[in-house]
DNA sequence: TGTACATCAGTGAACGCGCGTTCACTGATGTAC
DNA sequence: TGTACATCAGTGAACGCGCGTTCACTGATGTAC
């Protein structure tokens, strides 16, 4: 049955919301087209007459979910480096993966993916290290230094939390004091 | 056709090796039992006489990985942290998963992975987590600070070379940016 | 504005494929005499 | 030590299942008159 052209549109839209969601929740290979059209309260068969392939829907779920973080972040823009640390190894964070920063969801799995889900990934990689530029202390020295500072940052950031959610389930402890840990050093890097 | 007890231990000693360096290097789901036994130059039908099920056999391969890179670590000692890290976020260690680290190999999968396989995984981040503490200098503050400062040098090395992989082949000079900034960065953090 | 018809978004069955796992079989090994 | 037989590691075909993808069909939408 034909819908409306803006229902089409909606429907579109539903299904990249719900991609970038179990995509970081369960993995690329972890989900498959028929779950993520359930989600979107529509049947499998109609995937196709939205996107090419699985393949291709991965790329933009992943481009999506990095810009679903970015424009909330641009909210939290007050709190600074110091909300940011926080925010990133809460254990929120931790244990909602399908809302948060696709780094830590997706970075063992990228090279396994194809060249436009890379492509994508690595545009949202540059993107979060020029965010955490941006918000380090204007006196933290010269620009080349900055960028420094804030790359190893964004890598603190996601070894911290992939590290926090790898141990959460067999080493809970361990997971908490990794958060902390994190966050206490980074802050010292931040300045 | 049987073999001896010995062979028997030899093959056993075989998939398990194979199944360390190919998950490593394509992940859990991108590996199937067939690729293994091949690899470690059987037939499919043999493995489950040798494993329970293609999760227990993760589970060992995860522990496997772990003990040879720490038994690695263990011929380099003499360099010390420094050594470590220009060993670690090095390109050669980026472009060859299957004998490097297992963090930054699995990190985000593992939370997709059998109760068995993350149990070793954890085990595996508490004892680099010992070692890395091991490495720091006498004079780096109480036993608290100094494990507090362990964690994050190896948040910072998993999540720097897990980026370095992710943009590699889409943005190769990102790629060698980020290993050349955490190596710099986290080398102050060392003293 | 109303009507007839072409378009096409969505449905659900079906296809082909690869995967983890099972199983009957083979033949060399290991053991009991 | 030699022989007969039971054991069992490995083989390769087969099974069932889930996956990505295709396709004939449906029926509401949008358009041409």
């Amino acid at each position: 049955m034909r819908v409306t052209k803006e229902k089409a549109a909606e429907h579109r839209a539903a299904i990249l919301e719900a991609a970038a969601r179990l995509f970081r929740q369960r993995g690329f290979d972890g989900v498959g087209v028929a779950d993520i059209m359930k989600e979107a309260g529509l049947t499998h068969g109609g995937f196709y007459g939205h996107f090419a392939s699985k393949d291709a829907l991965a790329a933009e779920a992943c481009g999506a979910a990095f810009a679903q973080t970015l424009r909330r972040q641009e909210t939290h823009r007050a709190d600074g480096l110091s909300g940011l640390l926080d925010r990133y190894l809460s254990a929120r964070h931790r244990d909602h993966p399908e809302g948060g920063c696709p780094m830590p969801a997706f970075a063992s799995e990228i090279g396994h993916q194809a060249d436009a889900v890379q492509d994508r990934f690595a545009a949202g990689v540059a993107g979060n290290v020029d965010l955490v530029a941006s918000l380090l202390p204007e006196d933290a020295g010269a620009p080349d230094e900055r960028r420094r500072r804030a790359i190893a940052i964004v890598a603190g950031l996601v070894g911290g939390l992939a590290l926090a959610r790898a141990t959460a389930a067999a080493a809970p402890e361990l997971s908490a004091e990794i958060l902390a840990a994190v966050r206490a050093e980074l802050g010292a890097l931040a300045g």
